[in-house]
DNA sequence: TAGCGCCCCCTGCTGGG
DNA sequence: CCCAGCAGGGGGCGCTA
């Protein structure tokens, strides 16, 4: 088995391809990879994912039962629920603070890009979650009081 | 050092309007 | 064709064995 050692900056890095992780979690899912142990199959259908938790993910989404966890818009008169916290606040942020985030949004083809950082993103998706740093909202914490239901 | 769980963040794809 | 939403991957953190 392939061990992992830290350089003099203290960082782990690995002896496969010389990779450096400042997190020993980190470097030890990284040294999965190269071992491929990482085989997460659904029972139901038999897909096989990387992670344990994209597999619990997709088992809420296709084979749910009555445990299944969704995470509920805050917003008020709003249904939108989700299975991640992260597509919800994509959401929340999307529909209901349309007008802020069109004020810091510059689009240039598929290229976004924030006025009041300057960071840019690929997709409009991404752009959004980031948005959740940049605005102002009437209720600081509101968008992180998704509950799970 | 190894293993696990949970989380955040980003991304690409898809389906509906 | 565009956009909202879905689903998957990468990696950080904390904890225990």
């Amino acid at each position: 088995m392939l061990t992992y050692t830290r350089n003099e900056e203290g960082l782990f890095v690995c002896p496969d391809c010389g990779a450096t992780k400042k997190n020993q979690s980190t470097m030890h899912y990284h040294m999965k990879k190269h071992e491929e142990k990482l085989n997460h199959a659904c029972k139901v259908c038999k897909k096989e994912f990387l992670q344990k938790q994209t597999l619990d993910l997709h088992m809420r989404s296709k084979h749910p039962d009555n445990d299944t966890k969704k995470f509920k818009c805050t917003h008020d008169n709003c249904d939108f629920t989700s299975l991640t916290k992260g597509n919800c606040i994509i959401h929340y942020l999307r529909v209901h603070y349309q007008n802020e985030i069109n004020e810091i949004m510059l689009k240039d083809g598929n290229t976004f890009s924030c006025i009041e950082c300057e960071n840019e993103f690929s997709s409009s998706s991404s752009f959004y979650y980031h948005c959740k740093d940049c605005i102002q909202f009437e209720d600081d914490n509101k968008y992180t009081k998704f509950k799970a239901l």
